[in-house]
DNA sequence: ATCTATACTTACCAGATGGAGAGTTAAGTC
DNA sequence: GACTTAACTCTCCATCTGGTAAGTATAGAT
């Protein structure tokens, strides 16, 4: 879709469709997501809430199957974005502890709903990708 | 989103770290993040929830940015998972519309919140990323 | 005969992703 | 002096993602 979207030029109390939402929150709001919404963000965000503080390696064995640079990634990513506060304590070996911010915290809730979605739906898409299949198939 | 993931099966003998994760739990995660829970999804869910049943180049116009080959993909994986249905007028040239079902218009909802969270914590993300930011610089 | 419109499909390819595994740091322990 | 430990950090490399652009199909209009 190379073709840019209508050009927005047009006064903004006037709406040529009513339930539209503002181009750039809604661009700000679609970077968010692409950012916030991957998995290993999500994952960490889940060990958080359930653990609350938690060092680095716990971190890694609770999300399973995370690689050490993936998790360094995504708590740096999360540090940086306010969703976690990184704590050092400058002893040797290092201790590192991370833990939610209110920001992150909120974010966990709002997830919240989709978490609750998914347990409760994941029946169905599996019924309706077997019939999809099947149709294919048949 | 339609990752192939082999099964993170996690070959332990390789792993970093032992699993002490449910791989039931694992996979539902999987499902969830892998499949539904990608940019592209949540935008086409948000378009449609917004404006109803859609052509298809309608769908790319609202959506901003994404390229013919990945609506496609979006539109196709989101039907086969129940989440729309894709109607066909036999015309030519084509007319194909697009509508959630009820599975998506509760997914739409399940993520009303993720989006109202982003909404509302645009700003306090950008002020984060700018602290930390400077505070690495300075 | 050519053009147009719509909804795809397909091939190609650059760039991003992410795992494996080794290296780093510094203080205490054997 | 080697070993250990935690939390990285780095490099290498295979795989994956997703964009671009071209092609397909069809009927009516010019």
């Amino acid at each position: 879709m190379s073709a840019p979207r209508p050009a927005p030029a047009i006064p903004s109390h006037v709406h040529p469709w009513p339930t539209e939402v503002d181009p750039r929150v809604e661009a700000l709001v679609n970077e968010v997501i692409g950012r916030v919404a991957d998995k290993w963000t999500m994952i960490v965000l889940e060990v958080l809430t359930e653990h609350g503080e938690l060092r680095f390696t716990r971190i890694g064995e609770f999300a399973g199957g995370i690689s050490q640079k993936m998790l360094t990634q995504t708590l740096r990513q999360m540090e940086r974005d306010g969703l976690l506060v990184r704590t050092v304590h400058p002893v040797i070996p290092p201790r590192v502890e991370y833990r939610l911010t209110d920001l992150g915290l909120s974010l966990a809730e709002a997830f919240c709903g989709v978490w609750l979605w998914a347990e409760a739906n994941i029946g169905r898409i599996e019924a309706a990708r077997a019939a999809f299949d099947a149709a294919k198939a048949g």
